[in-house]
RNA sequence: GGUCCCAUCGUCUAGUGGCUAGGACGCCAGGUUUUCAUCCUGGAAACGGGAGUUCAAUUCUCCCUGGGAUCACCA
């Protein structure tokens, strides 16, 4: 047995989840729940100009909704407050302010953190110079050329400043689990800020003290978070904490593969359920980018994925989402949903009463016609509303009016004669027909199409012992005589 | 532009120093079926290029090309 994984998701609190957050939080599920470790969510709102309200209460109700549940973090509660479980709390990072200052302290004291007084246009004004020069955009080290006594001075009068962490020289090297060695030069590393002027620490910082004070054993995120991740090993180095397993996913991608962006489709999770995709599909699929426990299968259990999940078979290449293949393994999951569960699934999708039998009946039958959740409201229009088809229609295309309505009648007579109990299962109703059929020597065509019409009212439908099955035999014979009436 | 990362069908992927390079979505053609959907069968479709190592490279190494990420007091 492997030593349980402490993991976590760390998402800035932007009032959807992005899809990619899905993926990684899925990994991180996976490998915690595989070695008996810890799920935690962590929200990094460090940010104050970006605060946006209420982002953490959908952030945690849309990880509800998708069953995947986490051990330590911010909790929604049945009210809709917050609240937070686990001992290295708390989980918020903007509550962790006083936390980090002495981590901050230290550096300064050992000399691996310097206060930097440069204005902003300053700042702006270098970066540009060094583009239009070719360089690469680094921050010129103006501030620690200062004296001592000034720093002091400056410092004392209260001058707005930043803290940057001090890159020393030599060669940064990380192992990360996906990807192998990388390593760069500490040359072509920046004096990252830490500590802003607010106060606020910045990502870099937080994320190293957070990580080491929650004993994160394994820290997944984005590979766009590789180039940074230098610069935490470094922090790390410095603060003498341990390194965790470092594993860079790879990204999620847009049709022409770049980074996938709300642009160029949908990015949120909540987007995708809105659309009326199965939690269940959601992750089989997500959760299969990047990463394929055997390659000849595609539909896999939660259960299945934590058990043969394996970072170091994850892809090292981007992934772009093929919705089609999604709308397909949404399908597979509907298929499979029971009578309760579909009228479930389908409650926030439709406005007619999902706990009628009927209705019930109806969206069992029209879920493996669909693709979607969405689509059950016009998938379910011929089962509640009628239109008599005219004589054309009711006719199949091998026979004639006048033997369709023969056969209506005839068909009629036999449902108006058979037993309640042929509708408690729809293979009884449809045996009971077919035994209709062979007995009397007619013909399915003849028969079953002018049937299927006339209880349908539609050139394309469900078949016709499911229309039976559904609608019963009162509303059925209903339907019956009114396109016999026609004919 | 600097740095880093990546490279198997259109897309998601499996895979190996020697295979007819496998599966899935989608697509095309048949079949089953009362229609549609489902389902079944078949088909087209990929190892970016060049060196090197080797008896043998899609696989290992290097270069090129291509693509991407990142270079904020955002995460």
């Amino acid at each position: 047995m492997t030593t349980p994984a402490r993991t976590r998701i760390a998402p800035s609190p932007t009032g959807y989840m992005h899809i990619g957050t899905l993926r990684t939080s899925l990994f991180d599920y996976f490998l915690s729940k595989q070695t008996g470790g810890k799920f935690i969510i962590r929200i990094e709102d460090t940010d104050q100009e970006r605060l946006v309200e209420g982002a953490t209460e959908s952030l945690l109700a849309t990880f509800s909704k998708l069953g995947i549940l986490h051990d330590e973090g911010p909790f929604l509660q049945d009210d809709g407050s917050l609240t937070q479980k686990g001992d290295v709390g708390p989980y918020i990072q903007s509550e962790r302010l006083d936390i980090y200052r002495p981590y901050v302290e230290t550096l300064l004291g050992q000399g691996d953190a310097y206060p930097c007084f440069c204005s902003r246009e300053r700042l702006t004004e270098m970066r540009e110079e060094q583009r239009a020069t070719k360089q690469t955009p680094k921050y010129d080290r103006a501030c620690l050329a200062l004296g001592q006594d000034e720093v002091t001075k400056r410092l004392a009068d209260g001058e707005a400043h930043v803290i940057r962490m001090k890159v020393p020289e030599g060669q940064t090297v990380f192992e990360d689990v996906v990807r192998g060695t990388v390593s760069v030069n500490n040359s072509d590393l920046d004096d990252q800020v830490l500590m802003k002027s607010d106060g606020f620490p910045t990502y870099h910082m937080a994320v190293v003290v957070d990580d080491n004070l929650m004993a994160i054993s394994h820290v997944l995120r984005g590979e766009e978070w590789i180039p940074s991740t230098p610069k935490h090993v470094i922090l790390m180095n410095m603060l003498g904490f341990d390194v965790p397993t470092f594993a860079h996913v790879p990204l999620l991608l847009n049709a022409d593969k770049t980074k996938l962006s709300k642009r160029q489709g949908d990015v949120a999770v909540e987007d995708y359920l809105e659309k009326g995709y199965l939690p269940a599909a959601l992750i089989n699929f997500v959760g299969t980018l990047g990463f394929n426990p055997t390659g000849d299968r595609e539909v896999y259990t939660l259960q299945e994925l934590i058990d043969m999940f394996d970072l170091s078979k994850v892809k090292k290449s981007g992934a772009v989402m093929n919705i089609e293949k999604l709308d397909w393994m949404n399908q597979q999951y509907l298929k499979e949903l029971g009578l309760d569960e579909v009228a479930e699934a389908a409650r926030p999708f439709v406005e007619v009463d999902v706990d009628d039998p009927m209705i019930m009946r109806a969206l069992f039958v029209e879920r493996e016609r669909i693709h979607r959740l969405t689509e059950f409201a016009e998938a379910i229009v011929p089962y509640t509303g009628y239109d008599a088809p005219d004589a054309e229609t009711i006719t199949w295309k091998k026979s004639d009016a006048a033997d369709a309505k023969v056969q209506l009648e005839g068909v009629r007579a036999e449902i108006a004669g058979a037993p309640d109990d042929i509708y408690e299962n729809l293979s009884y109703v449809e045996d009971r027909i077919k035994a209709y059929i062979e007995k009397n020597e007619l013909s399915n065509g003849n028969v079953l199409w002018p049937l299927r019409i006339a209880l349908s009212g539609l050139q394309k439908s469900a078949s016709p012992f499911e229309f039976l099955w559904v609608l019963g035999r009162e509303e059925s014979l209903k339907r019956i005589d009114q396109a016999i009436a026609v004919l």
